[in-house]
DNA sequence: ATTATCTATAGATCTATAGATAATGC
DNA sequence: ATTATCTATAGATCTATAGATAATGC
């Protein structure tokens, strides 16, 4: 029986972790995992004895807990200004890897059992969206905002956001001029293209 | 030598577009192309030689011009007014099938040759920002826009609008609904979220 | 003859399992 | 004894090639 809080176990899940993350479900073998984790690739059965869905489904759920636990404690710690939250939530999608929601609607998730897909899927959707719709909401309470659909918009705003990851690296080289372009993006958003 | 204008070429090219395009480099097989196409795996190297690759290469060549081409009539085809082009470009965008830029950038160009991998990318990126950061040009030019970098911008909006697509389809039905939610989107980019 | 397709197969992976072996703990 | 790893291998793909075969055009 594999025991919690091994070693070995992290090292295989931050492998799988970032190998699928940056090149999907079926971009990644077995053997990619093993050799990241430093062994045979026979033995990620032993911690995961169903094999490449287990790890996938693993890993993927642990992100966007992640995410959602790392979005919420940006937007917290921004205090009461929409602007700072959205700001803050931003460098967090920036200092972390990029997150590929197309990729993983059309290309991961089909490789999956239907219903273990559409679960992980809305989970997925569901901790990046919930705590960005959540501060819109408070925003518009206070009637700042000519936003109608919190969760809508906040689909766009990650969209939107990710985005930076796709400029090539040559024009944004460093992590702090990511950040910059994150936040940038972000008052195109708010303030909108026209002049005021 | 595979003569052009051939129906079955054009059948395996429709097929590969429409398979990449949805599961990218890696999740395709070729007798997934032959299947779609009606005939046997091994045929398809008849018309590409060079096997995956070539094939891979000449449809997100050809799906891209096909892009630079729909939005650049598109954006002409809505008049003057920035927003009505930028309506335009979104329609374009909720027609078609959805773009995965990030998965395009981290997951199939990888599995390519580097040389061909960037000019590839390139093309692409250039194919879907030139039209519309010409469009925010025209319009900064009048001095509407707030906007600085017409490029940076331009790849926002890619972003922003593609991002419709990754909701789930139980929201947006229909046909209607996609191009009416990428207007939307386009809406909230050009006024901003605040209040005016 | 040329063109377009097919069958068959080689060789390289890939996932997954079985069973051996080494290290650790009682 | 239990835990953690490895080797070896089965069986299923996958890409790619060789060579047969049918259809078409001269």
């Amino acid at each position: 029986m594999p025991t919690k809080d091994n070693t070995t176990h992290q090292r295989i899940l931050d492998a799988a972790d970032r190998l699928f993350a940056e090149r999907g479900y079926s971009g990644v073998t077995l053997q990619d995992i093993g050799q990241a984790a430093s062994l045979r690739h026979a033995s990620l059965y032993y911690y995961a004895p169903r094999g490449k869905e287990q790890l996938y489904i693993e890993v993927t759920e642990r992100a966007f807990q992640r995410h959602n636990a790392g979005l919420t404690d940006a937007i917290i710690g921004a205090g009461g200004d929409l602007r700072a939250q959205l700001h803050a939530a931003a460098r967090w999608f920036a200092s972390q890897a990029p997150i590929d929601l197309g990729r993983m609607v059309r290309s991961d998730m089909p490789a999956l059992p239907p219903e273990e897909a559409d679960r992980l899927m809305h989970a997925c959707l569901s901790a990046v969206r919930t705590p960005i719709a959540a501060a819109i909401r408070n925003a518009a309470r206070k009637g700042l905002l000519t936003v109608e659909d919190a969760d809508f918009a906040a689909m766009g705003f990650v969209g939107l956001v990710q985005s930076i990851h796709n400029i090539p690296k040559v024009f944004l080289p460093t992590a702090e001029a990511l950040e910059l372009a994150a936040c940038r993006a972000v008052d195109m958003l708010l303030d909108g293209w026209f002049q005021r």
